[in-house]
RNA sequence: GGUCUCAUCGUCUAACGGUUAGGACACCAGGUUUUCAUCCUGGCAACUCGGGUUCGAUUCCCGAUGAGAUCACCA
C-alpha cells in the first residue's frame, strides 16, 4: 500500500488456455486492467499452461483475441513479449527448479512417496474421522530425496493464523487449519498453480495480484509461501463472484456462461460489455450509468468495488448497449454493423445502406437486429396476415374495411411526390378524406409495406423505399386481402 | 462436515449514526413521435431476523438465519 506509490504499478491476467473466457471472467483482466492504465502502470499478460491434462489447442489466440476485441491491450506478454519473459509458463520450467531449489535446500520442501491413490486413502481416513484432510498430518519421516520423478512438497512451518489486508475484502483471516503441505511440483516436472504464479509474479514484479474470491481460501497458503521464499508478497485483492441470473452459484460455463466471442456475434458492441461488467460490483458513487473506457480508467479505484456478488442480467445489458449504439456516430456505425447486414442487402450500395442505418438507429438494442430491422428495404416481405389480426386496432377492421383503406392509399400514394415531406403532406390528406386514426391507416400502411415488427417514421420508411416498390407492395397486400 | 466470505426494491446499486432510504434496468400508466421502437413524465417496489452500543441505528458490535466460495499431482 505505502510502496504502492513509489513502486511502479504493475498488475496481471493470467489465464489458462483452457477455453475460452466467459463473461465471468473477463472482469478478472478488466479491473487489473483498468486499475493499471489509470495509475500510470503497465498491464500484463501471463499464460498458465502448466496443466498439459486441460490445455486445449487454440485457446490462447481465442483468450488474447477476446481481450483485443474489448481494447484490454497489454504491454508485456505473449505476442509482444517484454523485459520479464517469457510470459508462458511452460517455457519458465528452469526458473520454478531454481525456486523450488532454495527450498529444498532450507529444508522446507520434501519427495512426497505416496501415489495419488495413497493420498486417496489418507483423504477418506479423515473423512471417516470427520476430521478435514490435512496432509501435513500425514507427512512422511524420511522422505526420499527428490529426484523429479515424485511430486515436490511445500512444508509448511508451524501452522498459525494469517491476517492480511485486501483493498476489496478488507481485513481477512484464516485459521491454522488452512494451512497444508502443498504439492510445488508435479510428477511430470511442471509447477503447480500455487507454487509457480507466486514465482512469476515474484520475478515479473507484479504488485498487485487480482482474482477472484475463490482464491480467498488458498491465501494462507501462500503467505507461508512467501515467508518461506522470502519474498514480500504483493496487494492481494480479491474480486467478487458474477452470479448466475438464478442467484445460485457463481457463473460458470456450465450454468450457460457464454463467451465473449458469443456476445459479439450477437451484435454486442465492446463499450456497452465493459461498462456493464465494470457496473457490476463498481460505481463512481455518482448516479452516472453510462460509462466511456477513458472515464471507468480515470475513476476507477478497488476501494468502491462492491464485495457481495452480483447477478449476471442480461437485460440490463442489452439497454446499456442499444443505449452505445445511439451514441455512435454514422461512420463508426456503418463500420460496426458490416456484417451484420441481411443477405438481401448484398447488392445495395453504401450510400443506400447509410441511408437506411440512418432510419433504423435508434431502433436497434443489438447489431443483430439489424436484419430483423431493415430487411424489407431490400427484398420482398411475406405477407404476415397475423401481424394486422394480432394488432389491437386493425383487428376490429372487416376485410373491406382493409381493402377500401389500402385502395385509397395507393391511390394518394401514386400521384404524391416521394420526398418525405410531400409524402407527410400526402398522409395528411388521407388521413381527412379517410376519417380514419392515425392509428389505424398508419399501421396499415406500414404493415402493408414492411410486415415487420418494426420500422421508422412512415413517411421516411415510404421515401426509402421508393414510389414503384410501395404501389407494388401495396396492390400485393390487396390481393391478399381479395382472396 | 471444517475453514472462509457476503447480506438495501425482482435485478444492478447509492448511503460511510439523524434522509419522505436516492438512481438505473425490468414492469405498469400517461405523453411526444399522427403507427411500432426511441424519447419524456409518473407509478409500483428494498434496509433478512434477534439482541446489544447510542439521545438516535440500514449504517457499529454479537448471535441466528440465508446465500456463496473452498477443502486436487485444476487453475
Amino acid at each position: 500500500m505505502t510502496d504502492s506509490n513509489q513502486t511502479p504499478i504493475r498488475t496481471r491476467f493470467a489465464p489458462s488456455p483452457t477455453g475460452y473466457i466467459h463473461v465471468g471472467n473477463v472482469r478478472a483482466a478488466l479491473f487489473p486492467w483498468l486499475f493499471a492504465r489509470g495509475n500510470n502502470g503497465k498491464f500484463i499478460v501471463r499464460i498458465e499452461d502448466t496443466d498439459q491434462a486441460r490445455y486445449v489447442e487454440g485457446a490462447q489466440d481465442l483468450i488474447l483475441d477476446t481481450l483485443k476485441w474489448l481494447g484490454i491491450n497489454w504491454d508485456e506478454g505473449p505476442q509482444i513479449g517484454g523485459e520479464y519473459g517469457p510470459y508462458i509458463q511452460s517455457q519458465r520450467v528452469d526458473h520454478y527448479k531454481q525456486w523450488a531449489q532454495k527450498l529444498i535446500d532450507k529444508g522446507l520442501a520434501y519427495a512426497d512417496p505416496y501415489t495419488p491413490e495413497q493420498v486417496d486413502a489418507f483423504r477418506a481416513e479423515s473423512k471417516a474421522a470427520k476430521q478435514p484432510f490435512l496432509f501435513r498430518n500425514f507427512r512422511p519421516e524420511n522422505p526420499p530425496v527428490w529426484d523429479g520423478s515424485m511430486p515436490l512438497r511445500f512444508k509448511v512451518g508451524e501452522p498459525k493464523r494469517y491476517t492480511w489486508h485486501d483493498p476489496v475484502m478488507g481485513e481477512l483471516s484464516a485459521g491454522p487449519e488452512a494451512l497444508d503441505d502443498f504439492i510445488l511440483i508435479k510428477s511430470d516436472g511442471m509447477p503447480t498453480y500455487n507454487f509457480a504464479h507466486i514465482v512469476d509474479d515474484q520475478d515479473m514484479e507484479i504488485t498487485h495480484v487480482v482474482r477472484g474470491l475463490e482464491y480467498i481460501p488458498s491465501i494462507p497458503k501462500y503467505l507461508s509461501l512467501y515467508e518461506a521464499l522470502e519474498i514480500t508478497p504483493p496487494v492481494l485483492v480479491c474480486l467478487p463472484h458474477i452470479m448466475a441470473p438464478d442467484g445460485k452459484k457463481k457463473l460458470g460455463k456450465r450454468d450457460g456462461a457464454k463467451s465473449v466471442t458469443e456476445y459479439k456475434n450477437e451484435g454486442i458492441l465492446p463499450e456497452a460489455m465493459l461498462n456493464f461488467l465494470a457496473s457490476m460490483g463498481w460505481n463512481d458513487g455518482t448516479e452516472q450509468e453510462l460509462f466511456t473506457v477513458q472515464e471507468l480508467i480515470d475513476k476507477f479505484s478497488f476501494d468502491r468495488v462492491q464485495k457481495s456478488g452480483a447477478r449476471f442480467d442480461e437485460t440490463r445489458l442489452l439497454w446499456m448497449n442499444g443505449q452505445w449504439i445511439r451514441r455512435l456516430d454514422l461512420d463508426d456505425l456503418m463500420a460496426r454493423v458490416d456484417s451484420f447486414w441481411p443477405e438481401s442487402a448484398e447488392q445495395a450500395s453504401d450510400d443506400e445502406k447509410r441511408q437506411i442505418l440512418t432510419l433504423v438507429q435508434d431502433r436497434l438494442k443489438t447489431l443483430a437486429d439489424l436484419p430483423m430491422l431493415t430487411d424489407y428495404f431490400f427484398s420482398e416481405p411475406n405477407v404476415d396476415l397475423s401481424m394486422i389480426s394480432g394488432n389491437k386496432q386493425l383487428s376490429k377492421l372487416d376485410r373491406a374495411e382493409i381493402v377500401n383503406l389500402l385502395t385509397a392509399a395507393k391511390t394518394a400514394l401514386s400521384c404524391s411526390a416521394f420526398d418525405p415531406s410531400s409524402l407527410q403532406a400526402t398522409l395528411n390528406q388521407l388521413l381527412e378524406s379517410t376519417g380514419q386514426k392515425p392509428g389505424i391507416l398508419f399501421s396499415l400502411i406500414r404493415l402493408a409495406v414492411s410486415w415487420a415488427p418494426f420500422s421508422p417514421a412512415l413517411n421516411d420508411t415510404l421515401s426509402t423505399l421508393g414510389q414503384e416498390v410501395v404501389a407494388r407492395r401495396l396492390q400485393v397486400a390487396l390481393d391478399a386481402f381479395a382472396e
